[in-house]
DNA sequence: TCATTCATGTAAGCCGTTACATGATTGT
DNA sequence: ACAATCATGTAACGGCTTACATGAATGA
């Protein structure tokens, strides 16, 4: 067992996003370095703020999952390097294999999202399941809205019917998209 | 001006859902009642943990918006009721007006489904002002993911790229959904 | 006998946002 | 002269989650 480093049980998605990252871009980079490939990249489905990425790359050298090397800049500050450790690279192949809460559906959605987006770097079976369970989670969902819809009497500026309609509309998307990437990472 | 109540600038989001739903079923009801309400109905789109339910009534008790009666019974917790206040429909009203800030359009979006779900509290066309900026939001961030589609080279297990297809639907289910909103507010 | 309904909260803790701080170099 | 790029953070604040607490009545 390694000595003087918490291992904490679990992470925050944020902290696997950076820490998956990282582990994408495949070499050391900056704090400043990866905000603009968070940016241009995952960023469009979970992204930390400019001030909490130094945060929670702290925090991930102390969880000992990260490693940091500092390079002395002449006229700048100086740039620290990190890179993901063994521990680090562990730590998320355990966290893309592993199933996720689906009763909040918005959550789960996002995560299993992003877990897909980094799933290369984890056992492809693992995130086959979870979309398969991510699929059955929002199957039910639309039958739960149906049945709210069935009962529901028509009316003119009928907001509340709009709103249930996105809720529908996505979770359609949502298990349209979630069938296609099964078809994709199973036969290919 | 009312003497001894802190009136802030803005609520969260929560607050102005639950505020919104109070609003919503047009009479006084307990925390207990309004989160049975929530759950079959807002709950879908926005819904506050359980205590944080009693916290958010707590605080809008304070800035006025609400009204608090209690109503003791035996052999039971005493029951609050809550009404919403004249100064909480204004409140209330603004909010659904009040422009937002698409940069973040996941947040912005949520909110809208929202504002659209409280609409007929407040000003239709306002409703309809922000669905139509929330549509070219959505648009802008399609060609965005059209412009990283394109220069991106197809490969097996692509994974990242299932990822931007993911949002590629949502963002295409949401203008679809919006366009469709706003032919049924406008036309209604 | 055990879970559910009714009915409310407090306490602890933490993640994340916003504002503030520094400062040289390079391009317009 | 001004903005952007590079490069890092701290401080304050606050909402939200999770766990804990109480306790009678009712139905399976």
């Amino acid at each position: 067992m390694a000595v003087g480093i918490k291992a904490k049980a679990a992470l925050t998605p944020t902290e696997y996003a950076v820490l998956g990252m990282l582990g994408d871009l495949g070499r050391p980079a900056s704090g400043y370095d990866l905000r603009k490939a968070i940016d241009q990249s995952v960023g469009l489905i979970w992204g930390p703020s400019k001030t909490q990425l130094y945060t929670v790359l702290g925090r991930l050298v102390e969880s000992g999952l990260l490693n940091r090397q500092v390079v002395e800049q002449r006229e700048r500050p100086d740039k620290h390097l990190y890179e993901v450790t063994r521990a680090g690279r562990s730590a998320l192949r355990q966290w893309l294999a592993r199933d996720e809460d689906y009763r909040d559906l918005q959550r789960a959605s996002d995560i299993v999202l992003l877990k897909t987006f980094l799933g290369r770097q984890g056992d492809r079976r693992a995130i086959v399941r979870q979309l398969a369970a991510l699929r059955d989670a929002y199957a039910a969902r639309l039958s739960t809205y149906d049945a709210i819809w069935q009962r529901r009497r028509p009316r003119r500026n009928d907001y509340a019917g709009l709103a249930l309609q996105f809720g529908m509309l996505r979770a359609r998307a949502a298990v349209e998209w979630v069938e296609n990437a099964l078809h994709e990472l199973s036969g290919g």
